[in-house]
DNA sequence: CTGTTAGCGCCTTCAG
DNA sequence: CTGAAGGCGCTAACAG
């Protein structure tokens, strides 16, 4: 007759007992789809709930009826603004839908992604997504893949937001495409020689960045030379070492500095104005991302628009609400916008 | 003999039919406490495994031993790097313990606050994180607190990123100490009268951020006046109108406008300079929390800079690794850190 | 409608 | 060390 328990939430039982009616009941009461319940009973299973202090146990429900209702989010670093904003996205719309959200931070390294998708397959989400840049190594995604692979032959939904290399329903943003259209927009503004600060080689958002902003100056008539293009980091510091080295190669004839993402682009800029640099007197800047937190900057930051927490809804619409075959795409267009960083040139 | 399965994962007696072994030898072979299993009899269970693509059940695992290993996080805001930082270093110590970390943004509304402790309660975390400033209303915490001592009746452990207001183990991040030591170096740097940028009046964070400040002010003889304190709400934008509020008030003996959070310093200093106010030879601008992604705007932001990653770390190692009552407190101290948004002034 | 009875996938005594 | 059996908390047919 104890009724008490050392340790450990009230189960579906208790409260069944308390209430005095069938465990069957008391779980279609609780959650049961609608009123198919005595309501005499339901407020007397209610209420014990209630005094109880009992939240159904979400494991024994899904091993129950063989499935979650959680989404797994895989991002390369949480506290960068870009992700966190895109997650905010996610969650949002998740909610929304009643789902709950885990999720993972790679730290940018290639192995933990896999890793990451391997330890939450087994949480059985009815979705995992996966948002960050690809890597351009061939082969090199051949593990996440089959990880990938496995888990939807056992009836996942994998997302991914990046470029369209692996078979799965991907958000693809359109890097070139929008590196391209800042470019054009740039050209009309007067400018004609470019530098280009991009990330490690074998990331491909910021190859196609960089490939998108020459191909467009080359195109109208102003190549960029090799000259111009300084590899660093995908990140704020690897935007200020970019810069420097680049000012180290001379940045007399170079009217504008393009970085592939706007921390990169902030941490240029503050070398430049450490460095004696007017901007944007002396030379232009211009990024990529429209990072929100980033908005106050000085001069006001030239980038290109990209609708992070649409992605991110985007994301978990994509993964749950349609019949797509596993390899649509839906493409996300970035939005060139000229500000401070890079006024309107007018030539003598 | 069907193997196959229409849909649905492999589970553990697959893996232990096909190694030819029993549901427990395959499981001690895959989970179980170290070597207690015959080396080929692991061995065909790991092969078996692999073949299959087999993926634990957390669920199920979760639901046989009666616990899990996941970690529920509830943060403000996702998106607000703030928030996001701290969230990255409970993510990097939670993955450390092999942990998963389930998060929840309550969008800043209170109400769901408990919603979502209600929810994330039926996953049985080992513990759940709020994080975030407390409200002031006297019994708003009421739900709140009702349903974390339900949950942790059960055997869970709350841990707390915020004001000591619920008896709770809690991170207390010292804002008033904080901004009284910040007031204290801008005194001494010459500055004898400031005005306040400050949030919502009964967001606690805001409050005790004014008003340690103020109450430095005032001990060192220059008390703020009542004109000089502007509310408005504790993001980008109500930093941008709390300043235009505070110019239209008339800012001509303000020597350095004080807002109460980095993010709405920034938005204070778009207006400022927007207005034709030259910063910081007009006015010094000072903010709190040394948000990473604002570290290069200009001139370079005065603040408290705050240990971020590190307050997400001690919170789950305070709420896991201890055997601390659950009325722990681990004040965590801000440090002032002046740059040149508030210059040494040079009286006559 | 309600209660009884099987499982869900896995762990864990408990004999062998 | 291995296998059989019971149980974790809950849902889902199935009969009453």
């Amino acid at each position: 007759m104890n009724t008490e328990r050392a340790s450990g939430a009230p189960t579906l039982e208790e409260v069944a007992r308390v209430a005095g009616v069938s465990l069957a009941t008391a779980s279609r009461a609780l959650n049961g789809s609608s009123r198919k319940v005595n309501p005499e009973y339901r407020e007397r299973v209610l209420a014990a709930a209630r005094t109880l202090d009992y939240s159904p146990n979400l494991a024994a429900q899904a091993v129950a009826k063989g499935g979650t209702s959680t989404v797994a989010l895989v991002v390369a670093d949480i506290s960068d603004p870009y992700f966190s904003s895109i997650a905010s996205g996610v969650m949002r719309a998740a909610e929304e839908r009643g789902l709950i959200v885990t999720i993972g931070s790679t730290e940018r390294r290639r192995a933990r992604e896999t890793a990451m998708v391997r330890m939450f397959r087994g949480q059985r989400p009815r979705s995992i997504i996966l948002v960050g840049s690809r890597w351009a190594a061939l082969g090199s995604d051949r593990e996440l893949g089959d990880e990938l692979k496995a888990y939807e032959k056992a009836g996942g939904r994998v997302t991914m937001v990046s470029q369209p290399q692996l078979p799965f329903r991907t958000i693809d943003i359109r890097n070139r495409e929008g590196a391209a259209a800042l470019a054009g927009q740039l050209i009309k503004h007067g400018y004609r020689s470019a530098a280009i600060l991009t990330g490690p080689g074998d990331l491909n958002t910021a190859r196609e960045r960089a490939e998108g902003f020459a191909a467009a100056f080359a195109e109208h008539g102003h190549p960029i030379d090799d000259r111009w293009l300084v590899t660093g980091d995908f990140t704020r510091d690897g935007g200020f070492l970019a810069a420097a080295e680049l000012r180290r190669r001379g940045l007399g004839e170079v009217e504008l500095i393009f970085a592939v993402n706007d921390i990169m682009a902030g941490g240029a800029m503050a070398y430049l104005r450490s460095a004696g640099v007017r901007l944007p007197e002396d030379v232009a800047v211009a990024g990529f991302d429209d990072i929100y937190s980033l908005r106050d900057i000085t001069p006001a930051l030239t980038t290109v628009s990209l609708p992070l927490e649409l992605i991110g809804r985007r994301a978990i619409e994509c993964a749950l609400d349609d019949e797509q075959n596993g390899d649509t795409r839906v493409p996300i267009y970035g939005v060139p916008v000229l500000r401070e960083s890079s006024p309107l040139i007018v030539r003598a």
